[in-house]
RNA sequence: GGCGAAUUAGCUCAGCCGGUUAGAGCGACGGAAUCAUAAUCCGCAGGUCCCGUGUUCGAAUCACGGAUUCGCCA
């Protein structure tokens, strides 16, 4: 009886483009959803642009165009990044939509129906410049208790207390510098604390294999919290203007986003089921359906709590979740993802430079289990991994077995029986085989590092296999008979192996599983979970099946343009403190848009002119030069160590090309002393040296006239 | 500040309910092989299991205290 699941990933905020840690969330559940329907279940896999509040309604604002084209402009790329990491969702479609609209609502009047919403006056700041509400993190001003200045309303980065805005000292509005004033306006909650909804909770909370047991934990000490800790009501209204959802029968109020947001998994999947003729709200009513959420670790509050009881209480069609899949953030090199720093990975620029989408799931998926763990990307362990786990084991168990297959069996992989218990097949095959069930269990409870370490086992196995009975030795002899039809018995049994290691990798590699069968086995078909018992007959010629990661890539990947300035950074800060589904896939980084490639400098076209207070910024320094080295793996960097006078810095720079590091060593030349410090993959790089390019190749260091030294400041 | 999680070989990690000399992969090192995109195979070396105290016949595993890191506190 096939499975029928409906499954999403959290909606990302649509005021930038994916992060890696998007990228990570929707890889996981891919694996998951192909691994789904390899087996023969129904899987309905959709996902949607969290399009409202306040965040995007001013940055559309800030950029002069609408929230609907800012939003449009975000979604029109989304397709790319779907696409290079083969992500295979249903559909993609928005918040921001007639069928999330038209839901939210009916949930909305449904709750408002059993009693469960309620208004209630709240008191609020208010900006008069702009003429709205203001949400805390849109008011700064001075600590209560440490008296420091430009403080958040929520905490003190200082003293780390906690207060409410209306704790600030002499607070200002950050969208208008204007002193914002109290006023009250009718604010509309959702009945969180009643009882019949913390009942709910607590009995959806604890029912066995729903959640996590770390994040059942979670949920119960929010539902079980007391006095202060106490669950309280939710306040689901905000006031116009905002981009968002009228509530009916209140003019001039919205939902605030966080309600409509979970509701987009509904209304992708309502547009969805139009465009194929399903019936969308059968699906739901259906007992049989099991309703998924993949989601990040930040928004567990949102997912156990809010959004099962309003699916509750708002009755059918809708059902509550059956789970939600809970999954930590990727960090890069041990290192949480910098906002200020620039560090972290772009899945585009991955894409751009020709990188394998196929390595980082194999990556990502080796290094995820079922908990709510965070996980580290680290360069060098990708490239150890991919090249020796995806290459080195198991591609090429095909590349060494096929070439004799070919030429002395013209492709034949033999007349021997195929089946378990006959000898033919008493090698590698029936260890593999015998890993079957571990490895489809594995899969199932998202345990893919296991499904890895399981897998690549027995591609040792396969190995050793073909080791012990020497091939090459049997190939030279394949005029005698006996020899020449072991030889294509120990060929075919390493094929067949890696056939059904293909089927196991495939929900992790889909299109490598898919190139397998159709380029060396001649099979064109999608791959299903039974193929790992149908052993092919026969081979093509082989051809390349996949490459190996080149270290320089790495270096390609993490060089990436000059963190954005600081006014790009505050923002960055303010929309991800949101806490909307913007950050829900994992890190805090900001989508930093860079250009395609470090392009060449186009001859100076003339940049926006400046002030002398913004060059003394700067802080330039004459540096001699005391240690110039290579750096292992790096292709473009040199590390050099430079002295300032009061200090020696290491700074690694893009120079290597043009210079050698013994006649660097001891000579003159100027760095920009109060660059932030930068995270790079082969060490801290504490500033950078200045030197000049153009069109043609060439770099050209600077060096000061004779006279000058170490430590002088440039000005 | 309160609560929670994490800390195991150079790197990435596995070690369930406490039980013999703590494991894997990668890397390093030494050999072999040469079919394969220098991939593979064999062997070897590497650990005060964050620190301390305690419970126990016995603790990486439990308890308490501490350090560091990360998160949650609506």
């Amino acid at each position: 009886m096939p499975r029928k699941l409906f499954v999403t990933t959290a909606l990302p905020y649509a005021n930038g483009s994916f992060h890696i840690g998007h990228i990570m969330e929707y890889i996981q559940a891919d694996i998951w959803v192909r691994f789904q329907r390899m087996l023969g279940n129904s899987v309905h896999f959709v996902c949607a642009d969290d399009a409202h509040g306040a965040p995007i309604m001013l940055k559309a604002e800030a950029e002069g165009v609408t929230p609907q084209q800012l939003v449009g402009r975000i979604g029109a790329e989304r397709n790319k990044y779907l696409d290079g990491f083969h992500l295979g969702f249903d559909n993609w479609h928005s918040t921001d939509s007639p069928e999330n609209t038209e839901l939210s609502q009916d949930i909305y009047r449904k709750l408002k129906a059993a009693g469960l919403i309620y208004t209630k006056p709240v008191e609020q700041f208010y900006d008069p410049v702009k003429g709205m509400f203001l949400a805390d993190r849109y008011i700064k001003g001075e600590c209560p208790k440490c008296g420091a200045k430009d403080q958040f309303g929520d905490a003190c980065e200082h003293c780390s207390s906690v207060y409410t805005p209306t704790d600030l000292g002499n607070p200002y509005s950050t969208l208008s510098g204007a002193a914002p004033e109290l006023k009250i306006s009718e604010h509309y909650f959702f009945r969180l604390s009643d009882a019949k909804c913390v009942d709910f909770l607590k009995q959806w909370v604890n029912e066995p294999g729903r959640l996590q047991s770390q994040v059942a934990n979670k949920a119960k000490e929010w539902l079980d919290g007391k006095e202060d800790k106490a669950l309280g009501d939710w306040d689901i209204s905000r006031d116009a203007p905002y981009f968002g959802i009228p509530i009916p029968d209140a003019p001039g109020k919205y939902f605030y986003v966080w309600l409509d947001a979970p509701v987009g998994y509904l209304a992708s999947f309502k547009h969805y089921c139009a465009k194929k003729g399903i019936d969308f709200e059968g699906v739901l009513a259906d007992p049989q359906t099991e309703q998924i959420h993949f989601i990040g670790k930040d928004i567990i509050y949102f997912h156990t709590l809010f959004w099962p009881a309003m699916l509750k209480f708002a009755g059918r069609p809708y059902k509550v979740p059956d789970h939600i899949y809970v999954h930590g953030f990727i960090t890069v090199s041990g290192e949480k993802m910098s906002k200020s720093r620039g560090t972290g990975i772009s899945p585009l620029r991955y894409l751009e430079i020709g990188m394998n989408p196929e390595w980082l799931r194999y990556y990502i998926a080796a290094k995820l289990n079922a908990n709510v763990e965070d996980l580290d990307f680290n360069p060098d362990d990708f490239v150890a991994r991919v090249n020796s786990d995806l290459i080195g084991k198991y591609i090429n168990i095909a590349s060494r077995a096929a070439g004799f297959i070919s030429k002395h069996f013209n492709g034949d992989l033999g007349s021997f029986g195929k089946n378990e218990g006959q000898r033919t097949t008493a090698g590698p095959v029936l260890a593999v085989w015998g890993e079957e069930t571990a490895i489809r269990e594995a899969y199932e409870q998202r345990e893919f590092g296991k499904v890895i370490r399981d897998a690549m086992r027995l591609a040792d196995r396969i190995n050793e296999y073909f080791d012990k009975c020497k091939p090459w030795e049997l190939a030279k002899h394949a005029d005698n008979p006996e020899r020449k039809a072991e030889l294509q018995l120990v060929c075919a049994n390493c094929i067949w192996g890696f056939q059904v290691l293909t089927v196991y990798l495939a929900p992790i590699i889909p299109s490598v599983a898919r190139a397998v069968f159709s380029k060396f086995f001649g099979i064109d078909k999608s791959v299903s979970w039974d193929d790992h018992r149908n052993l092919v007959d026969r081979v093509l010629p082989y051809q390349h099946l996949m490459q190996r990661v080149d270290p320089g890539q790495l270096d390609a990947l993490f060089d990436l343009p000059p963190a954005a300035p600081a006014k790009e950074q505050k923002e960055v800060t303010e929309t991800s403190k949101n806490g909307s589904h913007s950050r829900s896939a994992a890190t805090s980084s900001p989508s930093t848009p860079h250009p395609a490639s470090p392009g060449p400098a186009a001859p100076a076209a003339a940049a926006a002119a400046i002030s002398i207070d913004d060059f003394a910024k700067i802080d330039l320094r004459i540096a001699k030069i005391v240690k110039a080295e290579h750096v292992d793996g790096a292709d473009k960097l040199l590390k050099l160590t430079l002295d300032i006078g009061t200090e020696q810095r290491t700074v690694f720079a893009g120079i290597k090309s043009a210079y050698d590091p013994a006649t660097l060593e001891g000579r003159l030349t100027v760095m920009v002393a109060n660059l932030a410090p930068r995270k790079m993959k082969f060490g801290l790089s504490q500033g950078m040296v200045l030197a000049a390019s153009g069109e043609a190749t060439g770099i050209y260091l600077l060096a000061p006239d004779s006279g000058a030294r170490p430590g002088m400041k440039v000005k």
